[in-house]
DNA sequence: TACCTCATTGATATCGTTGTCAAAATACAT
DNA sequence: ATGTATTTTGACAACGATATCAATGAGGTA
């Protein structure tokens, strides 16, 4: 049988209270004291039952990551930094996959923070940008922190990304290597980060005073078919750019399936870029030009402040702007010589 | 505040035990009774507390998903296979990541379960192999079920595809197509899949009466890079095959980035067949012809049969094969006319 | 020495369930 | 009507922690 805080009391001659005092890492226990109970603690073995701490105190040492059918890629970067996060704190992670468009979100969630006593969320996009569920949780004083929200307010908790300065370093990096057309696919509409690198190209084109062609510039989704069918739209049309700018990866690996599809080399007959720098990005041939988030790092930094805040460390709880890194594959032709 | 049983118990004018016996669907209960302690339960919005039932009863209604290191499409699909058994039956679900090297490993997992009262695990290669840990869980009673093992015992739950079968078909069907220089790269050696898949592709070379050439058989460990890798030192040999069969579709696509680097053209110069069906089978150009499996439904069945487990359903506890699908895409090339 | 202050400690109630076991109610047989 | 078996119910302890608040001890002051 497992020892439990009673035995560690008898073993180290004090009441239970004490122990209680130096499991929690309270002030006001003697030097000694708290010698005697960590080492009887650690004789006995003793860990505290998360049941009966959770029960009493109303919290259970978890976060939860909420997430709407991301990119599986993404997904997997986010959950291993908040994970990495935990492992050093002690806290759990438990995954709530949910339904954005879902009417009721709202109390789905409520109920799983109230049942499991969850201690704080961790929001992705689309979830992120979702005003009135963030408002609902606010009001109910559900505890969470925001990756890459659309707006950010200072009281609450978030990482971001320099998506905008990204968008724009990168389009301005294609022209730099001479293209002057330049088509853009427009990522998923509920995502904030689309609208970010949207303007992005926008700004930067206009300040090289270039002139955007609305035929090149397509609405998609992040996903690799609505990629490839923007693809197979601008490459049937009369007049073709000779780069494109997809707004991930995915996107831009289905506009290079159509490219190829349709005769057209790449980067010789057009050239592409993508964002994120998904593992498909240097997967495919020739790689993918491409912005690096750093996701993980995000995710973890995100996980991080959320825990702190836990722990009365408003301090660390500092929000934080995590900077891409621009990487230049062979999708992108110098039209320079 | 949140009702409690006790509050309940007062308005359906009942003791607390017998809301209980409701609450948990125990016998014995007059039908008229459980309807008053239904009703005032729904009057009241009422909900057990989690922490309480655990704490009382030892269980949390919580399962976790250990992995290590996987590919991320293959874990997001579990996890998702998971999470909606999940949601069927109440249960919730946490994540652990695990380094199936570490020597601490079964002291990890054994107070992560412990702490968290986790009812039951689901592991996924290369854990649902490693058979001391795999004892170390039933000595200390600590339920389970395992994803894709290479050692099916009776008395334990797990979900099996049928990677033998599917690669001997695969192997087969380029067989078909005129192909008798076929080349293999291998998986991770610590995965089982590896080795089932690899005999696969043996016995089916033997039975048409095809010899190996081992200078076209390279070790990998499912990544691209390794893949890339094979497909460099099988490239620059003096003869080459017509045909590779990589044990995984990330390998496949290095094999073809190593190949497109080489000017080989796919699937004219060479034939290329990956396994699993992963986003990147469909993703790159040409599409890869692949085994795909129905990752997703194994990771689902896997959940329900260890989540009846813990209700007592031992009946609908049944191990289960899962079939592959093949799927030709343009990868391959046929060689009779 | 007596008194006061502040740090340290402990006795006991409490969180919201489930488990034990015996009492009460009901059904059935004689 | 009586005794017996069976179903239904409830009183209260227990799970293992934290919270409250009063008691104790140490140190300083008059």
């Amino acid at each position: 049988m497992a020892a439990t805080i009673k035995d560690v009391s008898k073993d180290a001659n004090v009441s239970i209270k004490t122990v209680s005092r130096v499991i929690n890492n309270e002030a006001n226990v003697a030097e000694k004291t708290k010698k005697r109970v960590l080492s009887s603690i650690n004789k006995l073995g003793f860990r505290p039952n998360k049941s009966a701490q959770s029960l009493r105190s109303k919290r259970s040492f978890i976060i939860a990551l909420l997430y709407d059918n991301p990119n599986k890629a993404y997904l997997a970067d986010v959950q291993s930094g908040i994970f990495n996060a935990c492992k050093l704190t002690g806290y759990n992670l438990v995954i709530q996959e949910c339904d954005y468009e879902s009417s009721d979100l709202k109390k789905t969630i409520f109920e799983f923070v109230e049942d499991l006593k969850i201690d704080g969320l961790i929001l992705t996009p689309p979830l992120s940008d979702m005003d009135d569920f963030l408002e609902y949780l606010d009001k109910h004083k559900i505890e969470h922190a925001i990756i890459a929200p659309s707006i950010l307010k200072a009281e609450s908790l978030y990482v971001s990304s320099n998506d905008y300065e990204a968008a724009y370093t990168l389009t301005s990096e294609i022209i730099k290597h001479g293209h002057k057309k330049i088509g853009f696919i427009k990522g998923h509409p509920k995502h904030s980060a689309s609208e970010l690198r949207f303007n992005g190209y926008t700004d930067a084109m206009q300040n090289y005073g270039l002139e955007k062609n609305n035929s090149w510039i397509k609405q998609g989704n992040f996903s690799f078919k609505s990629g490839f069918d923007a693809g197979v739209e601008i490459f049937n049309s009369i007049k073709i750019p000779t780069a494109i700018f997809a707004s991930n990866d995915s996107m831009a690996a289905g506009i290079m399936k159509s490219a190829q599809m349709h005769g057209l080399k790449i980067p010789d007959d057009i050239s592409l870029a993508g964002f994120d720098d998904s593992p498909i990005a240097h997967q495919i041939w020739p790689a993918l030009t491409t912005v690096k988030q750093p996701v993980e790092r995000m995710a973890n930094h995100a996980a991080k402040i959320l825990m702190a805040k836990f722990d009365g460390l408003n301090e660390q709880s500092q929000p934080k702007e995590f900077k891409s890194e621009l990487i230049v594959r062979e999708s992108l032709k110098n039209l320079i010589n």
